[in-house]
DNA sequence: AGCACGCCGACT
DNA sequence: GTCGGCGTGCTC
């Protein structure tokens, strides 16, 4: 028997299935999906089973044997083997990337090298006799000191070299007590009533009968400690076991289960037509404004599912995994929901994972990687927000989570529902070529107006002299909450790695003539570049459309606001909520919770508090500066802008008191700023449409991104020029390869950047002749990476 | 990617 | 004479 074997190598030449022999005793075990310890050239690597067969194209003589089968169960079913292999071809990835991006991340290998004595103690020179002693090997990072030593020994062959796959432990022990479930029973234990502590365990034991609890959680929860514990187990009121446990951080908390809520006529005619087609691969795209209860039709379509007796996942943005949105599905579906996001251990993680596996779990409700969950009768698929771009991977695999649920939709003929309230260009231009069926809610399910939004010319305001970045309007607006002790929630767009330069007085900014995208201003050569395609003139200092002389380099911080902002309102408690005071885990929850709570007046942040806010009491919301979105050195850059504007606005007026909002802008009369006032979500659309067919964006166009880096500048230069060329003659003529330039970030890790976009309307073709030509690329390059981005 | 092999310069 | 630099080639 021979197993093909896809090995932990992520490398061109190795990006292919090699050839075991599988050992006598390991025949009745083996099964696609394994992960195995192999022999790979002078070392030993993991690997995953993709086939078993009987003959090989190698010459079977020479094959080598698998050393090590390192599952009982399979990790990865025959799904997800073969989405594996479309993915590597969807993306350009290696199969080994793919493989692993399935899998968590507990699961994956840790390779340790080590010094493994093969000779008697005795024999090593005085100072390596101290590593070896009462241990066979050594790790390789401990004994740093001695290495010149080792190496000798490695020659004499008393020492040999090994590298140790190790994975973490995954199986979390603990000690359990089983409280007795008979009352009797505890009341005829007598306890002397000296022994405060075991009386006051015991009316603790008395309220939770029958109960298993960690021993730790116990201790915590009923404020006792392990000795007491004990004393009343030997009476007989509890047990107490060694067991393998899930990492659950809830388990004292029962969770009331919540009814269904009552659909309006728009949700119940979207949800019908979903349920109408719960056996076919079919894909719907959910337009619904905000608060137009897109949440519900998920719940109800999901207990369908249930019904059916198939399984559901349901894909949410990192950022709004909230502990609030999660309980909404406890409640709803309890113990059959597992949930997955970045805020979990990688052992937590796993455990999560392990549900899924064993079907313990019938719901999945996670970040983009929970697209993989290892469901085997999958009977829906729901990305929620289907616009963020955090479904998209920034490395490799570069996979977008919409595209995988599309092709497990196809693989379970089940459907697929993207919803949001802001769709993205592509899904919206499919739903409108009947690719997608579109499902639309234009009103809010508890029929509240959308909040008021005003917009702020800026450019006026610097002409009534007013210079700071709160607008007259805005400023009134806050002290008016502040009076009325109702909440303020104000928004920065960081301006992240790109600056631009902007006329106070006009709202011009520099674009690129070429590229209809913004120019960045880059302070060290004084020049406005554009990042697509490397153009570039010296920075202005004047207006180019009024010239005005009130042009000048744009960005500001959330510390600085924060300043400017206790000038204004010397009084307010503000709550500043960015990277900086984020960093740690759980500080999120912390500072939203805080906000919550009333303990603050203002809450001042960037992006990531646009969503999962939702508190009654803000009836204030302010955009400082739309246009740091705007213009982005992005081709989607408006409609991010739009996007975040809706999502923005959405946060005021929730519950009874009706919401405010203003956004300032130095362009007022942009269209994603004018349009996103009243959610003119078509109307937006057909614009920006019309902009992306004039400049040959997506979805008219496919757009690819290939990135170069090398540690020496002029060598990643020279390249990028040589496999620009190179593709120009591979590639059809109506594909366009703009660049190459030096990326938006230039440098990281010490390695220059250089990138450039291909641009082609066919999909198929392009995508397989780029395939071929990276190949090929990769063949006539020395220490150089290459990447698809888009 | 990682590791071994192998072929030339500067040290004991 | 030997240590060690990194070019080349292979991995079932």
């Amino acid at each position: 028997m021979i197993a093909e074997v896809i090995v932990d190598v992520a490398a061109h030449p190795i990006d292919r299935p090699f050839d075991y022999a599988v050992p006598e005793e390991l025949q009745v075990l083996v099964e696609p999906g394994m992960r195995v310890k192999v022999p790979f050239g002078p070392r030993k690597v993991l690997g995953f089973i993709t086939a078993l067969k009987d003959t090989s194209d190698f010459d079977v003589s020479r094959l080598k044997p698998i050393h090590e089968l390192m599952d009982v169960v399979p990790v990865l079913n025959e799904e997800l083997l073969a989405m594996a292999k479309w993915m590597k071809k969807q993306t350009v990835c290696f199969e080994i990337d793919a493989l692993q991006v399935m899998i968590p991340s507990a699961l994956r290998a840790k390779y340790e090298k080590r010094f493994v004595l093969n000779a008697p103690l005795e024999e090593l020179p005085e100072p390596l006799q101290p590593y070896f002693d009462k241990r066979p090997s050594v790790r390789s990072q401990d004994a740093v000191e001695v290495y010149g030593l080792l190496k000798k020994e490695l020659e004499r062959g008393t020492v040999v070299a090994d590298t140790d796959i190790s994975q973490q432990t995954a199986v979390k022990k603990a000690r359990m007590i089983h409280i007795t479930d008979s009352l009797e029973k505890l009341e005829s234990i007598e306890i002397r009533s000296n022994a405060k502590q075991q009386v006051k365990l015991m009316a603790f034991f008395k309220n939770h009968l029958g109960k298993a609890i960690e021993s730790s959680v116990l201790q915590k929860e009923a404020g006792t400690t392990l000795p007491t514990i004990y004393s009343l187990a030997e009476k007989g009121a509890a047990e107490i076991h060694n067991e393998e446990l899930y990492r659950d951080p809830k388990l004292l908390s029962d969770i009331e289960k919540k009814p269904n809520l009552q659909l309006t006529e728009a949700q119940q005619a979207a949800y019908d037509a979903i349920d109408a087609a719960l056996n076919t691969p079919k894909t719907f795209l959910l337009h619904g404004i905000t608060g137009s209860g897109k949440t519900e039709i998920y719940l109800q379509t999901i207990e369908e599912t249930l019904k059916a007796g198939k399984e559901a996942i349901m894909l949410v943005p990192e950022i709004s995994l909230t502990p609030q949105m999660t309980l909404r599905f406890k409640e709803r579906f309890g113990d059959l929901v597992a949930v997955l996001h970045s805020g979990l251990s990688a052992g937590e993680k796993y455990d999560e994972w392990r549900k899924i596996q064993r079907a313990e779990v019938k719901v999945v409700v996670g970040a983009r990687s929970a697209i993989f969950a290892p469901f085997r009768n999958l009977g829906l698929i729901i990305l929620d927000e289907e616009h963020e771009s955090s479904y998209k991977q920034d490395d490799s695999p570069r996979y977008h989570a919409r595209d995988m649920a599309i092709w497990r939709s196809e693989y379970h003929n089940c459907p697929v529902i993207l919803g949001s309230a802001t769709p993205s260009l592509e899904s919206y231009a499919r739903a409108q070529k009947g690719v997608y069926e579109l499902l639309v809610l234009e009103k809010r399910a508890k029929n509240q107006p959308l909040p008021t939004v005003h917009i702020v010319d800026m450019r006026e305001e610097l002409r009534n002299g007013n210079r700071s970045m709160f607008s007259v309007p805005l400023a009134e607006a806050i002290r008016e909450r502040l009076d009325r002790k109702e909440q303020t929630v104000l928004f920065l767009n960081k301006r992240g790695y790109s600056s631009f330069v902007l006329c106070r007085d006009c709202g011009t900014v520099m674009q690129c003539p070429n590229c209809d995208i913004s120019l960045t201003y880059h302070r060290s050569s004084e020049l406005m570049k554009c990042h697509y395609c490397g153009y570039d003139e010296p920075v202005p200092h004047t207006c180019p459309e009024c010239e005005s002389e009130h042009i000048r380099f744009f960005g500001t911080g959330t510390q600085k606001v924060e300043e400017e902002l206790a000038k204004l309102v010397p009084e307010a408690r503000v709550l500043r909520m960015d990277v900086d005071t984020t960093r740690n885990k759980g500080a999120h929850e912390k500072i939203l919770a805080a906000f919550g709570e009333g303990k603050a007046d203002i809450l001042l942040g960037t992006q990531m508090i646009a969503k999962g806010l939702d508190f009654p009491n803000i009836t204030l919301v302010g955009v400082l500066s739309a246009d740091t979105t705007l213009h982005l050195p992005d081709f989607r850059a408006a409609e991010k802008t739009y996007q975040l504007l809706t999502q923005v606005s959405g946060r005021a007026g929730r519950d009874k008191l009706p919401g405010t909002v203003f956004v300032q802008s130095y362009t007022p009369d942009h269209y994603a700023i004018t349009l996103a006032k009243d959610q003119l979500y078509e109307p937006f659309f057909e614009q920006e449409m019309a902009m992306r067919r004039a400049s040959g964006y997506p979805p008219y166009y496919y757009v690819v991104n290939v990135q170069f880096t090398h540690e020496d500048l002029m060598t990643v230069a020279g390249y990028a020029d040589q496999s620009v060329r190179f593709l120009q003659s591979q590639l059809s003529q109506s594909t366009l390869i703009i660049g190459p330039s030096a990326s938006l970030i230039a440098r990281v890790n010490n390695r220059y950047r250089y990138q450039c976009l291909i641009k082609y309307k066919k999909r198929t073709e392009a995508r397989r002749r780029y395939a071929a030509a990276d190949q090929n690329l990769s063949l006539g390059m020395d220490k150089k990476r290459r990447n698809i981005v888009d």
